[in-house]
DNA sequence: TGCATATTCAACCAAATGGTTGACGTTTCG
DNA sequence: CGAAACGTCAACCATTTGGTTGAATATGCA
C-alpha cells in the first residue's frame, strides 16, 4: 500500500539489491570476510580457515555475499578465488548519505570524493 | 575463533552496534519509515498509516529502528513521537567506506563533504 | 465519569536464517 | 589408476524474523 522505493517508482527493483547489500552486510561473519578479502583474493578454504565453523557454513556465506554482489567467485583449476567487488556497496552509499534524497548529481561528488580519498588518504601508501 | 573486529578490539562492542544498525537497514518497510521521518517527526499511529499492515506491526519496526539508534522516539501526552537520528549511520557510514581500513582521518573529510553537499545539493532548495 | 484515541503487550504462526552432517562431483597429483 | 584436496548439495535442526490477533494500558476530552 506504500511505496516501499520512497518515491522513485524508476528504481523500484533495486529495492531489492538494497535488502541484499544491507542483510549480506548485517552478518559479523560476513563482514570479517568482506574485511579479509580487502587484503587480498583468498580460495574458499582459506576464506574459512580462521573461523570456527563449518567449510559448507563459509561457503553459503560466501553465496550470500555473491548474490548480494558484493563479491566475484571465479573457479580456476579445483580452487574457486573469491574477490572483493566493492561497488557494490555503492547503491548502499547513495542510499545511506541522504536516505535517498540526495539524488544522482551529488554521487558525481561523492565519487570524486571517494576516489581522492582512497587515493590520498594517509592509510594507503 | 577469527577477530570478527577486524583487528580493533578496542571497538569489539561496535560489532552489534553494527549488526543492529545494518539488519535495520535491511528491511524495505523500516527504509521507507526512516525516509518518511526524513521530511518530518510523525506520531506511530501517523508513521503506520499508508502500511498494509497492523499498527503493532509498525510498532515492532519502529522499536527495532530505536534499538539500532536511528530514530528515537518521545512520548508526549497519548502520542509517541519518531525522530530521525542519522548519526546512527555513522558507524556503519565509516565500516563501509573501505570496509574500515580508511580510518577516522577520512571521516573528518567525509563529515565536510557530507555537510557541504547536504547545504548546497540541488535537490535541498 | 465515561468513552474514544494512541500505543504496546502476549501469544501465536509461517517462513527465513545460520548452522550441522554426510554424501557427492571435480580436479590434481603420486 | 587411485587417493587426496576443493567445494557444493541435500537434508535436517534450532532460532530469529515479520507478521497476525485480541486484550491491556495510558492519556485526552466531553
Amino acid at each position: 500500500m506504500v511505496d516501499v522505493s520512497h518515491g522513485c517508482r524508476l528504481i523500484a527493483p533495486m529495492s531489492t539489491a538494497l535488502d541484499q547489500v544491507f542483510s549480506a552486510l548485517a552478518d559479523p561473519t560476513r563482514r570479517a570476510i568482506l574485511s579479509m578479502l580487502l587484503e587480498d583474493d583468498m580460495a574458499v578454504t582459506d576464506v574459512a580457515e580462521p573461523f570456527a565453523m563449518s567449510l559448507a557454513a563459509i561457503s553459503k556465506h560466501l553465496g550470500i555475499l555473491s548474490a548480494a554482489g558484493l563479491i566475484s567467485q571465479e573457479k580456476r583449476g579445483r580452487v574457486k578465488w573469491c574477490k572483493l567487488e566493492p561497488d557494490a556497496l555503492h547503491s548502499a552509499s547513495v542510499w545511506m548519505h541522504g536516505f535517498g534524497q540526495m539524488a544522482p548529481l551529488d554521487l558525481d561528488a561523492f565519487e570524486v570524493f571517494l576516489k581522492q580519498a582512497l587515493g590520498e588518504g594517509p592509510n594507503r601508501p
